[in-house]
DNA sequence: CCAAAAGTGTTCAATCTACACCCATGC
DNA sequence: GCATGGGTGTAGATTGAACACTTTTGG
């Protein structure tokens, strides 16, 4: 055997998004509290080795669960880190042996999107804390935690490209116009003029008007709509266009 | 240490696509001949375990140089495969026995897609043959290539939406835009009117027409192009509209 | 009344689509 | 001349962008 062909442990990561009630994207960041980590270093991205007989697919899924108390959610792989040196520093190297139980030379892991309501309860059986964080506060991160987070931004961006109703699953069942205007401009990049926008959303079949307006608005009321999955698929399995 | 953590190697395989004369996409498939492996499962994708400090990038990339000889190809990283049991037919944990010397109970793989102009030379460092292979043709693959290849097929759509410009690292430096539209329209599924496609080329700033036409053909000899990579960059980084 | 946002209508320009028409070449 | 594909032109339809206008609500 070529001994520079090597074993090495393999992990996942997740990256989670959430849009807050100020229109701006968020991220799920956890931490345990382990002895003699200093805490400014604790938090991090939800992840997980995976076991012996487990796809990745099915360990992105497992760690989702364990943060969430949520059994499927949406989620999809987007690259492997495999830098051999994302996990030189010493702390990092500190903590997996904490964490692990056991003394970790190289580690690669295979980052993960998902997608959550950021209103719905957040039930962890395995975090101390669990806390959403705007992705412009994002704080200093170990691993290449950071650089995951930076080059997720731009695959959720894509994501919504291919699948413009995987959107649903950022915003509450019902919601405005300018909910899904505010979310869809705020990944999109793109300078579009709300009332055009609401045009456009008019001619989508999926969307649909509901016999209900906010309340206690200091102008006139916005109508909510809800998402019709099974009208989606049925027509429109391509890109918003 | 929670003994399902488990360590495993860790291989790139390689997409590699080609557009031949009859305008249909292929890929490279090699064979190395290994002592008592039945030949009829021994065509299979490139690929590598990867070293002991190399990158999944850098891994992918030398196994192209050691496929085809040229130092620097285009290259993308679309999805790690993890199936605990992509490796565990027996004819796979053979040739893994005799290729790598060891005995290798878990494989994950990380794949790539390349594309190659398919008149390059090919100079293999490493393989008894390295043969393109039309993609409706394609044998029975070991491991789960035959899937990878497959799913291969659906990102090569998605990369030409989302850089154009990588369609010419299929075609040879001078083409016609007849060579153009029938590689488009292959990939893209769309059905575009070649006349219309005709117009809109025009308008594209980095395909530049040439002083040279094709010669001995049947009908009115058809102009060529080239690419210019600097004009693109400058002025288009984004889809073709 | 005013401010603010909802939601509709109108207009102009850009783009897409279909197809007519002429050109060049080999047989 | 004819078949085949190259390449341009035109007209109508579709779509997109800008923005005016009306509606609703709280203060």
């Amino acid at each position: 055997m070529n001994s520079n062909f090597i074993q090495t442990y393999v992990s996942v990561d997740c990256v989670v998004f959430g849009f807050d009630h100020e229109n701006r994207l968020n991220i799920l960041l956890v931490q345990k509290y382990l002895d003699e980590m200093p805490v400014e270093r604790s938090k991090r991205l939800p992840g997980s080795l995976i076991l012996s007989h487990e796809d990745v697919d099915d360990a992105a899924q497992r760690v989702l669960t364990e943060l969430t108390g949520i059994k499927k959610m949406v989620l999809k792989q987007f690259k492997c880190y495999a830098d051999p040196n994302r996990a030189s520093n010493e702390d990092d190297i500190k903590w997996m042996g904490k964490e692990y139980k056991h003394q970790i030379e190289r580690i690669i892991t295979v980052a993960y999107l998902s997608l959550c309501k950021i209103d719905h309860k957040i039930n962890s059986a395995k975090y101390d804390t669990v806390d959403w964080c705007t992705i412009d506060k994002v704080p200093t991160l170990p691993f290449d935690h950071n650089k995951i987070i930076t080059e997720s931004l731009i695959e959720i961006r894509k994501w919504i490209e291919t699948d413009f109703s995987i959107i649903f699953e950022l915003l509450p069942k019902k919601f405005t116009i300018r909910q899904l205007y505010q979310l869809y401009s705020s990944l999109s990049e793109k300078n579009i003029d709300i009332k055009n926008f609401h045009k456009k959303i008019a001619t989508f079949s999926y969307i649909i008007p509901l016999n209900e307006m906010e309340k206690n608005v200091s102008h006139r009321a916005a109508r909510f709509y809800k998402f019709d999955a099974k009208v989606y698929k049925k027509n429109y399995n391509k890109l918003i266009k």
